[in-house]
DNA sequence: CAGCGATACCTAGACAGTCTAGGTATATCG
DNA sequence: CGATATACCTAGACTGTCTAGGTATCGCTG
């Protein structure tokens, strides 16, 4: 394939991204924002949103902050830093690239003679 | 991510049963198409197509033939089959419901109070 | 108040699709 | 004749996601 970095093969970081630019939110609630904002299509699952989290947060793009409220499990937050804003506006623009080049090639014109 | 199947990790086929569907073509043409198609966003490698050409003939999805031209090199054209066409169309259905879902998260409605 | 399910976090190792880097062989052009 | 482009192929590496496990706490029910 090979895009510059191949968006397809990179999508949860973009979207965790993505739900974090409008507010901070913990693990657990992300899966389920994925999910319902997908209308069910995305299941994502814990063993691979944690390491990906992990991940964004070495890369400087997200930082995270323990939010312990009395009476109630310690939920780890995660906020999105200028890094992860200006990774998410690049990772858009590569998305609607490939999802444009991907229909290009589905409907598919005429094909130019090659040989 | 784990949608039934995970269409944004199969591209390839489906892109590869896509060309094939409007006529019979030999490896080396169909990097040139699918790069062509795609305005160059893609640049696919005979490493990665031939090894998907031979999964997808031993899965019926395409049969294969030698083109022995006089004075020119024997190229194996692909030839779509009705299996391959079958799949070649649900897997398009899942692309459009798969970038559709990923869309409905980057454009992001208002998130539903979760906790 | 003991037990259990849901919540909430985490990790190691497996799996699958793609890429890298190699290989062979023939046609064409200088 | 040698170099380059065409045309096919494969083994092994890489990487993102999934599976399947783990821990601990909260809230509900018997």
């Amino acid at each position: 394939m090979s895009l510059k970095k191949d968006i397809s093969r990179n999508n949860m970081s973009l979207m965790v991204l993505s739900v974090l630019e409008k507010e901070d939110l913990y693990g657990y609630q992300m899966i389920y924002y994925l999910e319902s904002l997908s209308s069910g299509v995305f299941k994502f699952n814990e063993g691979t949103l944690y390491p990906i989290l992990h991940a964004l947060e070495k890369d400087g793009c997200v930082t995270s902050y323990w939010n312990v409220i009395e009476d109630s499990r310690p939920r780890k937050y995660y906020h999105i830093t200028d890094t992860g804003i200006k990774l998410l506006k690049e990772s858009k623009k590569e998305w609607e690239e490939y999802v444009g080049a991907v229909n290009a090639v589905l409907c598919g014109g005429v094909l130019n003679a090659y040989t």
